[in-house]
DNA sequence: TGGCATTGGGTAAACGATAACTCACGGCGC
DNA sequence: GCGCCGTGAGTTATCGTTTACCCAATGCCA
């Protein structure tokens, strides 16, 4: 069917040893006129390495796979994606992906991806959580991105939520705000360290929070959480500690204080200043103004992640923590 | 290194063939002891099936290949990769993605893939377009998902854009609405498709469009449309021809009409009419009122690009339109 | 009891690429 | 003149699995 080596040998009558060095074999000794010959009739043929026959010997695939615990649903994927798939080109290995989900879990589709025997194995979160994986698999698993491995064996790739909670909560101080109030996303990892760092700056800067409030993380994304924060925003701005800054969970909290804030006619920087997290594009650069918050280091964690798995012994476990980057955009 | 079937013979004292046949040959004669003893060892040693070996034999690693042209960006793309995956998995196929971009062209891009030797490839665009492949990767390819093949030799499924204009617009018709304005996507196919199903939905119906208005591309997506698109809704509401209904060439562009109309204080489905195409629910069901809109049929083309990948023969090219669903919100 | 299915399983040859050997041929130093 | 080494290429074994073919034993029937 498909153009082998033998098929090109036999062309240019010569070996299958000697087709093969030609093509692959980088700086073998050979005579140049054999070598261009040789590559110039595979031209002709259409020849196609086949990678299987290949890791018959090495032992491997070219491959890296990477088993989600989600489909790759939001934008943020996307850019871990990116990251691990031009890190992973740059030494010759494809990406693959899998998820669990359905009757699937962790050990069925780890052994799923094993039968294409990649030459390793990644485990990517859709949002920031912690992950409790069975010990078979575990030792199997090169690197954890997106979530951290509660047995710390596994070296593991997440942002440094508390470091940005302290960034984004500076700016706002250093934009000349003292009175700053945070709406959280209770439940959430990633929120409940938001907020120490936001609680840990203010404290270096001698402030008190004025109010650190919950939202409800089901609602916010079902979309009906419209009236609660409304309310929320609404007895905040009322109140007697009348917040000159509200910092928000993430983006999409910040959409809807947004909302409320112009329900009740006060103005975004002028009277209270906006900020978030995550740096939604399609939330952030659409709001009117558009929105100050802090990027999410996925594309770094992806690259970082390719670069693991492709060293030869997996480093040891652990955790990194990548930083976030501040978008000052206008509503601080 | 890992098992394999050699190991497990040994141990079982058996030949390779006898453990392929118990693992692996379904219904294949055997006594029953022999079937359930060699499982049984397999299972303790953890053998986990090479298909890079099993691939020598067949010819083609159990593997579609799907070619983007873009990172699956969207949320639409998840919706037709989980369509794929779920269809492929009941033929124990994997799906493995690839994606065009920087200096690698579509010919560099089926070079790269075929060496896993999938047993089919199929090609999807991020949007609806048409796409011109290069003949010697035409020919290889068994279906096109989400554009048509220019020369159309190839399957191609796409959504039916001028079915899903009409059904809307006969919907609007329907809700008592006479006077209704298009606010159109210039440049794209799927707009132009969907105002050609408006304009004959209207024409059946003995009415005449109010008008039909261009958005540009360009600033909606980069957030800059709101000034444009306020003001055509401020003229059109101002001028004689005052529609009751605005069909928006999709939903990003109907989140600018709402902002428009509440601008100029009218109400939503009250004195105007509002719906949209794609049915990206994060816009849809997070407006107020929910907006109208037609979804997409990308699962559907998902599911059906997996059947038609996994027919031992490619059907004859052409184009396969699959219909839009109607979702009704409050916004009509 | 001889012939013949049927059952259960072994043998060995592929599949395509690689790599450890081997080999032939000149050139060169002693 | 002899042996040695470097160069360029061929031989062959090997990876793990499948499969076409073969063989031995058993049971069945005439």
């Amino acid at each position: 069917m498909a153009v082998s080596l033998q098929d090109i040998a036999s062309l240019a009558g010569v070996s299958v040893k000697t087709v093969s060095g030609a093509l692959h074999g980088g700086s073998a000794r050979m005579a140049d006129e054999t070598r261009d010959r040789i590559r110039k009739i595979a031209e002709e043929l259409g020849y196609v390495t086949n990678f299987a026959a290949r890791s018959m010997r090495q032992g491997w695939m070219p491959l890296i796979a990477i088993i989600g615990d989600e489909l790759l649903t939001s934008p943020f994927a996307t850019e871990i994606i990116r990251g691990l798939d031009n890190s992973a080109r740059k030494a010759d290995l494809s990406v693959f992906f899998t998820t669990i989900g359905g009757d699937r879990d962790i050990i069925k589709v780890y052994d799923d991806v094993s039968r294409f025997r990649p030459r390793a194995i990644g485990y990517a979160a859709m949002y920031h959580k912690e992950v409790v994986l069975p010990p078979e698999v575990a030792d199997r698993i090169g690197v954890m991105i997106n979530c951290r491995d509660a047995s710390g064996r596994v070296a593991s790739l997440v942002p440094d939520e508390e470091g940005a909670g302290n960034i984004i909560t500076n700016h706002l101080i250093d934009a000349g705000r003292r009175k700053i109030a945070f709406l959280n996303l209770p439940g959430l990892l990633a929120g409940e360290l938001r907020e120490r760092g936001f609680r840990a700056a203010l404290d270096e800067a001698g402030l008190e929070p004025v109010a650190v409030l919950p939202a409800v993380k089901r609602a916010i994304y079902a979309g009906r959480a419209r009236s609660l924060v409304a309310q929320h925003v609404a007895d905040l701005m009322a109140g007697p500690d009348r917040p000159d800054a509200i910092l928000c969970g993430n983006d999409r909290v910040a959409m809807e204080v947004y909302a409320a804030l112009r329900k009740i006619g006060a103005g975004i920087p002028d009277d209270v200043a906006v900020a978030g997290f995550d740096n939604q594009v399609d939330i952030a650069t659409r709001l009117d103004p558009p929105l100050t918050t802090m990027a999410l280091p996925h594309r770094a964690m992806g690259r970082m992640a390719a670069e693991i798995l492709q060293a030869a012994e997996p480093p040891e476990g652990g955790l990194k923590l990548l930083p976030f980057q501040l978008v000052e955009r206008a509503s601080v």
